[in-house]
RNA sequence: GGAGAGGUGGCAGAGUGGCCGAUUGCACCGGUCUUGAAAACCGGCGUGCCGCAAGGUACCGGGAGUUCAAAUCUCCCCCUCUCCGCCA
């Protein structure tokens, strides 16, 4: 969520960023409804005013006085409730179109869709075959690493079941990704699966909307994550912190469940687009200003790169265009790694500076000596390896003409070979 | 899941209907004293919202209620601790 006064004060601006994000929100109904509302919060206050003085007055009134004053006090007491059932129906009209302005948008990210991305690098050469690439899929079924028809008797289409090496090969990722990030300063937690919707609301999630990303447990305000995201942001909710003890960076591995919903039909085979993966994600609160979130966001791009290189995975880095932002990004970078079965590019990490948009929401806060009062910290949240995609990239890179596939150096003290093979 | 005890400012910990946005201690900041420090003493010290300001208002886990008046009474929810049950 944006800063109301910030609204109030660059209208415009906010106006020309909802524009190039091709968000359609009402500013003006905002600045209208704060208007109305701080009308009404100083006439409310005043009423209130006027009830606590006449309460107070009633201990030490005479027995004649006194029954004057409690009928003043119960009409007071009911026009404080009338006024204040008018400021909340305010207040939730204010917060519904607020809530959809989108945040602001770094200076130097590209205006437009998805095609107007920039490719900011391209690293590592593609494999040259000397035959036919195969896709993950094939490469799998050869190998018996994935097991589609198990997963879809078990729990629908969407789901597999990762076997034999291709469990070793997940872990190792998983574990390779760890060291790095550890390595990097992040303190790193497993996180739970499942988080309470207000937590989803904060991050920015919709867990019970139509189109929802998002399993809800019945009977329950609990969700299944889509991402660790939710839980290291979560963790954070209600806090006030030091300033000097930001940055704090940390990494945590969860499982991840999305329901694609409305995703049928477009590159959905095999373990692409899925309804549960496994991820290490990064995570971190900065001071509150953007000199500071955009370094920590630099570190995280570059530790993304630094995992793939080390995997050898040929990758190329995207600046994300303005349309193509979620809400609370201010700046977006994705990993795109070459799958040869594919025969293109497939985004496999993606790293956000939100700024304090999510923060504001989330009441994340910090306090220092200089400033009286608090300010929100900026969050970022960045992928150190999804599994299912960082495996599609492993595979299809590292194929043989033989059907076998070779383990990435850096993957072979926990994957325990260096070639998967044909058994 | 059952029984009991709790949740108050950065921390500790009073407060069971009006004198409470809240006693006190610690921590912290400023001052006096001191060669310097410690101790002692004096003063300050929560956050949000409205307001140009003076100031007002809200907040004692969260929400609803009773009352002229709620940290305090009632109900629901969340969380923590102890014991019991179950269990990887």
């Amino acid at each position: 969520m944006l800063d109301l006064q910030f609204i109030c004060d660059h209208s415009d601006e906010v106006k020309k960023n909802c524009e190039a994000r091709g968000v359609t929100v009402d500013v003006d109904a905002v600045l209208q409804f704060r208007e109305d509302r701080n009308k009404l919060i100083t006439a409310g206050d005043e009423l209130r005013r006027q009830a606590k003085e006449t309460s107070s007055k009633i201990p030490n009134a005479s027995a004649e006085e006194r029954p004057a004053l409690i009928e003043l006090g119960k009409k007071l007491r009911d026009e404080v409730s009338e006024a204040e059932a008018k400021q909340k129906e305010v207040e939730v009209k204010l917060y519904e179109q607020q809530s959809l302005i989108p945040n602001m948008t770094h200076p130097d990210a590209p205006v437009g869709g998805e095609d107007d991305a920039t490719e900011l690098r391209v690293v590592g050469d593609k494999p040259n075959f000397d035959f036919e690439p195969l896709d993950h899929v094939d490469i799998a079924a050869k190998l018996d690493l994935i097991d589609f028809e198990a997963g879809s008797r078990v729990a629908g289409h969407g789901f597999y079941y990762l076997k034999n090496d291709a469990v070793m090969l997940e872990l190792a990722l998983i574990q390779f990704a760890l060291m790095k990030v550890r390595s990097e300063g992040f303190t790193l937690y497993t996180t739970p699966d499942l988080a309470r919707d207000s937590v989803l609301e904060g991050i920015g999630f919709n867990p019970r909307g139509e189109e929802t990303q998002i399993y809800s447990v019945s009977g329950t305000d609990l969700s299944l994550v889509a991402t660790a995201e939710i839980t290291l942001g979560g963790a954070m909710k209600d806090q006030t912190v030091d300033i000097t003890d930001l940055p704090i960076k940390v990494a945590g591995l969860s499982h991840c469940f999305r329901t694609e919903a409305g995703a049928h039909g477009r590159k959905t085979r095999g373990i692409y687009r899925v309804h549960q993966f496994t991820k290490v994600e990064m995570f971190g609160f900065t001071g509150p200003d953007v000199e500071q979130s955009n370094a920590l966001h630099m570190q995280i791009v570059r530790i993304e790169e630094e995992i793939f290189q080390a995997l050898g995975i040929p990758y190329r880095l995207i600046d994300t265009a303005t349309g193509d932002l979620g809400g609370p990004a201010y700046r977006k970078f994705d990993l795109e790694a070459w799958m040869p079965g594919r025969g293109e590019y497939g985004e496999v990490t993606s790293a956000s500076n939100c700024t304090d948009y999510q923060a504001r929401r989330l009441g994340i806060r910090c306090r220092s000596a200089e400033k009286k009062g608090t300010q929100f910290v900026h969050t970022l949240n960045g992928t150190a390896i999804s599994c299912a995609r960082a495996l599609i990239a492993v595979l299809e890179n590292y194929q043989q003409a033989d059907g076998s596939v070779v383990v990435p150096e850096v993957l072979r003290p926990w994957v325990g070979k260096d070639v998967i093979s044909v058994s």
